[in-house]
RNA sequence: GGUGGGGUGGCCGAGUGGCUAAUGGCAGCAGACUGUAAAUCUGCCGGGUUAACGCCCUACGAAGGUUCGAAUCCUUCCCCCACCA
């Protein structure tokens, strides 16, 4: 199969700029995707998304077969159709969802069973119906269903969660290649890194991932799920040397401008997350010089945009004490503005970080990239 | 003019003798949010002082009274609403 492909440009460290092909047309890398969990992200439709630069985006198994269901999804054409993007797509699994939805389901060896947040009925997961769902919804990458523990777990914990993932990950490799039996299929299963921030364990994840079979590419899972910084980069540093240099690596969940930043020097190709859409709705901005909460007084009467050095749409044109306005207010175009905002301040973030890469500037750029980030609080214009 | 109901903290609105600086909601102020159970959640919210506990002051239309003690009981007055004249 070639519909996948990962074309390295330049390297600096362990960092990388590269080009991931996929059937529905390649990310430069290293890339941020938004998560439309539901088929859509959250007040931003596929145009706004074309236009701020996003390329590929996510959405999800468990929530998108409780509703509308794969199968409806699946007769509608799939999702790129239902949800008119004709850009690549990735789907979890659910995995996160033994983890958040953690009141609502028990896990076993076959699977897990959620007890449906909707309607209260239960359903069974297991890495065949998850691949089926998958294979249903028809994104371009599929990830596998893992078993996603808190971040502060113990060693115990988070070996028996990294081996039942492993274990999984074999029959999910096992339903896929049953499934293409059936007819043919142009999607990439990742397998899934996990071990919580115990460094032998995601040695050993990597390696039995990599004995189970071939990969287009990687995720890193079970990160930003509660456990420090330091933690996490340094989890990023450890499967960067026992993973393959020639696959992209896809940092689950992440994260916070500084953790793309981070991640990025770390080796980290994909990332995703929800923080700039919910937090978006919730009223807080990123900005070059720090987060902003636009909803704080000071910024009643501001005239200046969001952030001076933005050239997204909101900060083009409306000002700060307009969009406070909208989130006093309660009217819907602050939600989105602030979510257009925040989406296309990620995307910019990676599409400089690339540049670095590739100008071999990468640890100026990012040194004094986090510096000002951290160092400054926004102030009124 | 008569009868009935009512006046509570910025607003709405509970509370009918002590546990009440006074339930709730809204507004306001601030914080959190990382593979979305989220346009959600949390904290503060009479004034002064305190790091905090606490202490002091002011407060349930106004004034006076009963009581050890009143937003709650009594008296008078002011105002609002409804109905009847």
């Amino acid at each position: 199969m070639t519909d996948f492909q990962f074309s390295i440009e330049q390297e600096a460290g362990a960092a990388r700029a590269a080009v991931f092909a996929t059937p529905h047309g390649a990310v430069e890398t290293p890339a941020f995707m938004p998560v439309g969990t539901l088929a859509t992200v959250k007040s931003l439709d596929p145009d706004d998304l074309t236009r701020l630069g996003a390329r590929m985006i996510l959405a999800n198994a468990y929530h998108l077969h409780l509703r509308p269901g794969d199968e409806l999804i699946r007769d509608l054409g799939g999702l790129h159709e239902f949800m008119q993007w004709d850009g690549p797509i990735l789907t979890d699994s659910g995995g996160f969802q033994v983890f958040s939805l953690e009141g609502l389901r028990t896990v076993s060896e076959e699977g897990v069973e959620f007890r449906s947040h909707l309607d209260g009925s239960l359903r069974l997961f297991t890495p065949e119906r998850v691949m089926q769902i998958e294979r249903n919804l028809g994104a371009d990458v599929i990830m596998q269903f893992d078993h996603v523990i808190p971040g502060q777990s113990d060693a115990p914990s988070a070996e028996d969660a990294m081996q039942r993932s492993v274990r999984w990950l074999e029959r999910c490799v096992a339903e896929v290649g049953r499934l293409d039996r059936e007819s043919a299929n142009r999607q990439a299963l990742f397998p899934i890194v996990q071990g919580g921030v115990h460094e032998s364990l995601r040695l050993a994840a990597a390696r039995a991932i990599r004995g189970v079979g071939d990969w287009f590419g990687f995720g890193i899972g079970g990160l930003s799920v509660g456990e420090s910084k330091p933690d996490m980069y340094r989890m990023l540093e450890v499967v960067d040397g026992e993973l393959p240099r020639d696959r992209p690596r896809y940092l689950m969940g992440v994260g916070f401008p500084e953790d793309l930043v981070e991640g990025v020097r770390r080796g980290v190709d994909l990332f995703d997350c929800v923080a700039p859409t919910r937090m978006g709705r919730n009223g807080a901005a990123f900005t070059r010089d720090g987060r902003l909460n636009i909803k704080r007084a000071e910024y009643r009467a501001d005239r200046g945009p969001l952030d001076a050095e933005c050239d997204c749409a909101a900060c083009r044109r409306f000002s700060r004490a307009y969009i406070r306005h909208l989130f006093t207010a309660d009217e819907i175009l602050g939600l989105r503005l602030l979510s257009l905002h925040n989406v296309h301040f990620l995307v910019r973030l990676m599409r400089d970080a690339r540049s670095a890469i590739r100008a071999g500037t990468l640890d100026a750029w990012s040194r004094d990239w986090l510096a000002r980030y951290h160092s400054r609080t926004p102030t009124p214009a």
